[in-house]
DNA sequence: GGGTGTTGGTGATCAAGTCACCAAAGACCG
DNA sequence: CGGTCTTTGGTGACTTGATCACCAACACCC
């Protein structure tokens, strides 16, 4: 029962059962409240998350003051800017936050650096988020400067609806989420609306049809 | 003198004699001629590249058709990208080229394994090479939100100059480079021609006024 | 009910991307 | 050598998106 989280994280499985016992013996269950800081510059931290549950928000405050956000770790996935923020690196503005209610395994240095020299299982298992994490990044980039800011929306919005039909954010919030104006997004909204895919209240977007939404999106080649 | 290269790299300075052998003993000097495709989606890479000399250019192609110049990396540094390639990712797009002729050391990925297991140092400078890839990475996209492309392009252009006078590329090669279109950097390089920043000829910029560009790009905030 | 802060709407203006097309400079070839 | 073809760069018109300035509607709190 204990180490049943293990079963969330696909790559964890096949861990041999001493390594396996070795990881939840060195590391423990832990809550945080939604709006916790995860990590941020200068904040040194010491464990690596797993998240069991709930979702990391991970933005950039800009030199000039701005946010951008650039990923959401969710269920199932580690948060391995936390071992960038371990070797304490100088220059980068880069913080995660906890979206929601969040549970996670926190895996300390101590226990990382040895399952790592132990387990090539674990090691894989590490490797891969780093490079799930940099290849989503390159996606994203490639997102920003070919794709349209409507593409971009209507993918969102579909994406945090979640299979709902409601999405409960500001403009402004989905201005930060994709790196734009709050204007661009009132006026994509309203043309959406228009269109008869939402209808909108205050701190609220409702889906209507997920069709059109979907089509807008598939039809511009992503 | 065969294992020289260690002193290039730092973060490698500070192997134990006994690992510092194994990694020369087990890797290879390799050269490779510029154009070279280091690696590639489907091409699974077998070994981790430490470059010693010459410069490697990673670029994502698009769903689109088009690419989108992602990073450079030079001498001193390694392409942790491979490692990821290693891991055969299903959908990633980014591919790698040698954009000059290029000397690297290629440490197979049984080695890589083994001092990964064995040494502490090794796994501090493969974790730290990820990290700086990433947060990279955060300040690209950071800059492609909020910069503006005049100020963007004299960057590259000190950049891409290196301490001398001259930049061989085309338009076209530019925008790719800074990912917009080539009648974007016409423009603007016909705007700082106009300010007597440099002098252009088919194929290259030659750099007049370093201090006029600088100043555009230290004045707004990077 | 009357502030007060938050959220959303709108027009004007500017920067940048896109499209269509042309002109000049080299490269190639008979 | 002259002629054709390809590469490179220039330009205007138009669209999209970012920015600024402002105002209106709403929620919340006393």
């Amino acid at each position: 029962m204990q180490e049943s989280w293990i079963e969330k994280f696909r790559g964890l499985n096949s861990l041999p059962e001493e390594i396996r016992s070795e990881l939840v013996e060195g590391s423990d269950v832990v809550s945080v409240p939604a709006g916790t800081q995860i990590f941020a510059p200068g904040q040194t931290a010491d464990n690596l998350l797993l998240l069991i549950d709930g979702t990391v928000r991970v933005q950039q405050r800009s030199d000039t003051g701005r946010e951008i956000f650039l990923y959401r770790v969710h269920a199932g996935e580690s948060c391995v800017l936390t071992t960038a923020c371990m070797l304490a690196f100088e220059d980068y503005a880069a913080e995660g936050s906890a979206e929601t209610d969040v549970t996670a395994v926190a895996i300390p240095r101590a226990t990382f650096d040895g399952l790592i020299a132990r387990s090539p299982v674990f090691r894989e298992f590490v490797f891969a988020a780093y490079s799930r994490r940099i290849t989503d990044l390159f996606t994203l980039i490639d997102d920003i400067v070919f794709q349209r800011m409507d593409v971009r929306l209507a993918s969102r919005l579909l994406e945090l609806a979640a299979g709902g039909q409601v999405v409960r954010a500001t403009h402004a919030v989905l201005g930060t989420e994709l790196g734009t104006a709050r204007e661009v997004i009132s006026r994509t909204l309203s043309e959406f609306q228009r269109r008869g895919w939402i209808e909108q209240s205050r701190g609220e977007v409702r889906l209507i049809d997920e069709e059109g939404l979907a089509y807008l999106v598939k039809s511009s080649g992503s």
